[in-house]
DNA sequence: GGGTGGTGTTGCAAGATATGCAATGCATGG
DNA sequence: CCATGCATTGCATATCTTGCAACACCACCC
């Protein structure tokens, strides 16, 4: 048994589902569902009622519910009280993401950290996620959440949390586009919708460079979410990384494009500049964003 | 972090030390090392002092000690609260095991086991490691502890717990032995102190027939324990699992014998009888071993 | 009634993680 | 000054975990 078994049970309870729960903690429902197994075998006693529809606790649940509760109480407290000067931190931290990045990722990180740390002033900027290195290498940004860039700029300290593919996407109706409608894909008459720069940006040209091509570009476009909504609208194919796409509320309107080779994933995470992590507050985010 | 790293740690801080915890453990030191280090990253703080000579608790590992007592206790309150028919179960269980199994194992095991089910009469017997698949098919033991046979009898069912190489032991002071001061030994000149029966024999005998020597004999013994005090005094060769060695007072005065090809190691585990697993004392053992 | 969309579970392969051994560093005590 | 006992770390391996895909099951609805 772990904590982490704790924090995915009562995720699992307040979901009822496996594949809700599954969506907020990143992870797949089959994992949940051994993970919450073997949680089950190590108790001894059935967790989950498994009705059709809802998961409910079973009485042996309940307990179980509330010894995940407390400990996790107890180890925050823990925590807190080991940590005391630091529980009382004072100071700020500027932390700067991409929309989708706060979707996904902001939510957890600014819960865990807001209770650990009350009194630091946290000051949050969304916007174009091509904007993170830059914003953090001229210190406007204290913390960025973003994708590692190919070379990490020196200075720049980086620490993984996800990785996400970075896709072609399409209109599901591809009528719009007649590039698109033949059996082999004619890529440079296809119209594409690109970032204005940034790490999709460069790994999307060096893609149509090795493959010798030269891309017809539709629209440049600054932030991926909009790339979405133009791909939606039928203007041309787009490239994003797959978390962007699931965020948005377009998703049902696009469709994956199967190309070979594959673009290289980006690793998501924390980045900061290297002088800064002897900052307390900077490496209060670090352990919140860890553990 | 997880329960288990709880229990170590609390053995960790009773043992002040990581090697005499590792053998308590069955774990290497340098697991210890590093799960302790991932224990502290996760707390925010040191939890030892690293004084030469002993491990000392710092204040945060005071408060983790206490955390980790309560929570390890809410853990096995909630275990007997969802299992409340089983913990007040009744009835009997026969244990058999060798007398080095019960030195390395059964503390362990009996002491959860008694505080899970009190009220079950549990006795337990010492002998021959040879003798323990015998007693389970015969239902004169409920469980043993034993060494996985080459071929399960039918009807019984393991459960590995660690497993133990078989090796060849020597007396430190070859003198006495002069098949063995030469530069290549010459097995079929030196005098074995062996097993009179069960799986160490017979892999004994077969290790022998496939490098087509026959063994000379010095003694045949019952009990593995024996074959190490008859070694150690320097009238042959022996052939013992290392837990057996290294349980034994007299370890200094022998040696391993690196030879080729090694024997298979023992698996050492839980054996009963299939049938019996329904029974819930039974079941109550198995679960105590696993977790 | 037979789809149909939703659920949780399981076989399988690839990736991530933990482990033990051996080497290292460090201090104490002979 | 070496010898001893200790914790720690590099590395290769074995184990475990994960996600995907296929499956089984159930409710719902046309």
């Amino acid at each position: 048994m772990e904590y982490k078994d704790l924090r995915i049970f009562l995720s699992v309870v307040a979901a009822q589902n496996l594949n809700r729960a599954g969506q907020q903690l990143h992870m797949s429902a089959s994992t949940l569902s051994r993970r919450i197994a073997r949680m089950e075998e190590e108790a001894g006693a059935s967790l989950f009622k498994r009705d059709p529809g809802a998961l409910n606790l079973t009485p042996a649940g309940e307990l179980f519910r509330q010894h995940a509760e407390q400990t996790l109480a107890a180890w925050e407290a823990l925590r807190s009280a080991v940590n005391t000067d630091v529980s009382d931190m004072e100071g700020s931290l500027t932390l700067y993401c991409s929309v989708t990045a706060s979707y996904s990722f902001l939510a957890d990180l600014l819960t865990r950290f807001r209770e650990r740390y009350p009194k630091v002033d946290l000051r949050v900027h969304t916007g174009d996620a091509a904007e993170s290195i830059p914003l953090v290498e001229s210190g406007e940004a204290d913390v960025v959440i973003a994708a590692r860039p190919e070379q990490l700029p020196a200075g720049l300290t980086f620490r993984a949390m996800t990785s996400s593919p970075l896709l072609f996407i399409a209109p599901r109706v591809t009528g719009t586009v007649p590039a698109l409608a033949r059996a082999e894909i004619q890529w440079n008459e296809v119209p594409m919708v690109l970032s204005e720069s940034g790490l999709a940006r460069s790994r999307v040209d060096q893609w149509f460079a090795d493959q010798g091509l030269k891309p017809s570009i539709y629209a440049q476009v600054s932030g991926h979410e909009a790339i979405v909504s133009m791909v939606a609208l039928g203007v041309g194919v787009g490239v994003v990384p797959e978390l962007v796409m699931k965020n948005s509320p377009l998703m049902g309107r696009v469709r994956v494009l199967a190309v070979q080779p594959e673009l290289e994933p980006f690793a998501i995470g924390l980045c900061a500049q290297t002088q800064r992590m002897n900052d307390p507050v900077v490496q209060a985010l670090w352990q919140t964003a860890v553990f």
